[in-house]
DNA sequence: CTCATTCTGTACCGATCGGTTCGATACTCA
DNA sequence: TGAGTATCGAACCGATCGGTACAGAATGAG
């Protein structure tokens, strides 16, 4: 298809697409993220797109890969502070990026209130059930990457000696899945933010039976 | 309608009702509590009631009188330990209600994962966002009542002076939707038992700035 | 018995669902 | 310029959506 193979710059031939497909990709998202997988119809979804159906089943597929490109395009956007949290020094770092984090990311202005990562798929009908697994994997593992960094904080003295660090990591998702469901039900940023406060006011919490 | 008005014990003329309403919207919850308000078909739902659309529209409605029935009926079934925790003597055994009896609602062997104030219609389209209000009002009337329990605790001396009430409600809240959100991607009751055992360990957090 | 009343199953309603067909259009390449 | 190719808009697809009309069936009242 690509007329030259050594240099993709541009030179595709056909008609040239008539429309951003990144920009149009922030648009889908921002839908899927206020009316979740099931709760976004084509319709809605390429209205705001500012394309037609054929376009967006041209650039993306489905709606199906449309939502995976849009959790894709979320992770590196308002979801980014999940990654930066967990390039912090210290252990108390990596929390407070991921709760704070976390508070603002949910309680943007001019964005659906809470997690794409939570509320865009979280119970379906079977029609649906591909792109619920797709948020249980990928929250699962962003669990896993937390216990990871927290398993290298213990190892390097960073927490305290016997902290189990699958359980905190636990505890933390937690706090942060809570605080996206709070923003959900329209829970101000001021209140959530104190939310994280407490929580870090009073880290490390405890890991013991 | 009724042949006696003053007594409504049967005596209704007509043919009476083939099928047990209570069992029919035990069923519907199940159905809800799964797959979500959106997620959810008529032909879902009246296939795991045992009877036709006409018969549930005659009992209840329509599908979102069927669904704030549903919520009833779990506030007062698998969610009943909402109202048994805000009844404990002390603010710590009201914590501890509140998030043990999460863990097990939420990973109850041969029902469905997670919460259904939660995961019912946390993100709907256009045709759900009523769903979505009542689910909104039964988290926030849920968050206050434990605000509420946690003022007068701070009132009788059974949480530090000073104790901020309605900000210690909102983080044992955000940690109950926050493990009802892991229960529904699949994380043992075991691991989310570990998280409450966590915050009862710590029980109470310093709440200041 | 008859009659009014209520429930049940079938068959159906218009609207919308996700997805596709197709001809017109606009581009690259030779 | 003409051949080849990809995109575009509109109209359309069968399936399913939530919800109903209607006729038969089962009851209590008289």
């Amino acid at each position: 298809m690509l007329v030259r193979m050594d240099d993709g710059r541009k030179a595709r031939a056909g008609r040239p697409r008539g429309f951003d497909a990144e920009e149009a990709l922030e648009r889908a998202l921002v839908v899927f993220w206020r009316q979740g997988y099931e709760g976004a119809t084509l319709t809605d979804l390429t209205r705001a797109m500012g394309i037609t159906r054929t376009s967006m089943y041209a650039a993306f597929g489905n709606k199906e890969e449309l939502f995976r490109r849009a959790l894709d395009r979320y992770s590196e956007g308002p979801g980014g502070y999940v990654a930066r949290a967990l390039e912090e020094p210290t252990a108390r770092a990596v929390a407070a990026g991921l709760l704070n984090g976390a508070v603002r990311a949910t309680t943007r202005p001019g964005c659906p209130a809470g997690c794409l990562g939570v509320q865009g798929a979280l119970a379906t009908g079977d029609p649906g059930h591909r792109a619920r697994d797709v948020l249980i994997a990928w929250r699962n593992d962003a669990g896993s990457r937390v216990a990871d960094r927290f398993r290298r904080a213990v190892a390097e003295g960073d927490l305290p000696p016997g902290t189990d660090p699958d359980r905190l990591s636990r505890y933390v998702t937690s706090l942060v899945y809570g605080i996206s469901v709070q923003a959900a039900s329209g829970v101000a940023r001021d209140d959530l933010q104190q939310v994280a406060d407490t929580v870090l006011r009073n880290w490390p919490p405890a890991t013991g039976g």
